[in-house]
DNA sequence: CATTTTTTGTGATTTTTTTATCTAGTTCGT
DNA sequence: ACGAACTAGATAAAAAAATCACAAAAAATG
């Protein structure tokens, strides 16, 4: 694992992707697939497809393709779905308990265990997930007390703009190794932590902007 | 507009971050910046800053950086953000509804008008968003006659992964121009429809890959 | 007003990412 | 078992994006 090829980042940003694609395959029962297939359904070219396959090592066979099931597994080791990934939401506002409620898609093996927020009257709200588990929420001031009783390094921020870096701080503070960013604000974090922004406004902009613009965007294929 | 030189995709999808960094500087007041401090807020290289900023024109001024509010105006236009943008929710459940409710950030102009979902039972529930206007609920079938009537050409696509293709190409056939999907399939359009994708498990899988290998992976600045 | 400092805008370079093309290994039908 | 059809993996090329580094312009200073 140590002496692994660098893998680029836009590969491991697509990543997840495939897994998906490759756990509905597998659904319908599909046992191979090959390159331009993938292409077609995920929308990358199939020779991208095929480059960040290969910096796994060799995971195909020419002439045949690839193997659902084995590729399937092979990610889910990649991407740590072999585990249950626990996460915690820190600000129970709407998206926050839209996030406790849906709990990702049932593919992946994340589950939001708990919740936090500043306001006491969050901590009455009865959620339920679609499991049919409920999902505790606790006050911000047990933080660090609660992730670290149940092994947690992974949170969704989910506060208002302008608790974010404070709240980031405390998640820090607190031995958190990763963050999906909710809000707008780009938090700052010591280089051990990971950010990964998820900005719906931006997102939306973005798209705003592509419709409105779109022939001054290159390569808009 | 028609000459303008091509933007990037890389820095289209980095105005709506300049976009909202500006919006609260002139909130704070700020009168001026220079790229160095933008840089440092939104965590892109000084030079990228620079360089995406004469895309559009020399914005700044040598040796003073740049007016905080002209540029932000600036942007509000390149962004469409000095006009409403409608757009309709497709897909009213727990995600669907806590966009309805939070209507993107304060400093955005878009506007969810409406939503659509094919459960007849949600269209009894009331919405009320952050401004205390109500969102109507209507049923897929209104879909078409609705956007036409209030000349929305932006959905949001929050259906069940099974749905997703099916409603796109209803939302296709009724004219939109932009989708912003929610869903975990990567949606088929004509290359005169954008698709921004924003997957909350694709993220948090993401997230999960960079946290469990960091070293693996190239760049990690 | 001359000098120093600041900071942009951009040519040049490097890095990263994507795409094209080819080779060699596999499969599959006969 | 053989030849045609496939298709991954690799090499090379191209394109896109990020970064370096500096001249030119403006601002600030004394």
């Amino acid at each position: 694992m140590t002496s692994e090829n660098q893998i680029p980042r836009a590969t491991a940003q697509r990543l997840p992707i495939y897994y998906y694609y490759l756990s509905t395959l597998n659904d319908a029962g599909i046992k191979r697939i090959n390159s331009s297939e993938i292409s077609e359904a995920i929308k990358f070219d199939a020779a991208t497809v095929r480059r960040d396959f290969s910096y796994f090592g060799a995971l195909g066979k020419r002439g045949f393709g690839y193997d659902v099931s084995a590729l399937l597994s092979f990610f889910s080791k990649v991407l740590s779905q072999d585990k249950l990934n626990k996460v915690a939401v820190v600000g129970v506002g709407n998206l926050g308990q839209a996030l406790m409620k849906n709990n990702f898609s049932h593919t992946s093996n994340i589950e939001i265990v708990m919740g936090f927020d500043a306001d006491d009257d969050k901590r009455s709200i009865k959620l339920v997930n679609e499991m049919g588990k409920s999902v505790p929420v606790y006050h911000v001031k047990e933080l660090a007390e609660r992730l670290h009783a149940n092994n947690i390094t992974i949170a969704i921020l989910t506060v208002p703009e302008k608790a974010a870096q404070e709240v980031t701080d405390q998640l820090v503070a607190a031995g958190i190794k990763g963050i999906l960013n909710f809000s707008p604000i780009r938090i700052t974090v010591p280089s051990s932590v990971r950010v990964q922004n998820v900005d719906l406004t931006t997102g939306m902009q973005t798209l705003i902007y592509f419709v409105d613009n779109f022939k001054n965007i290159k390569s808009a294929k």
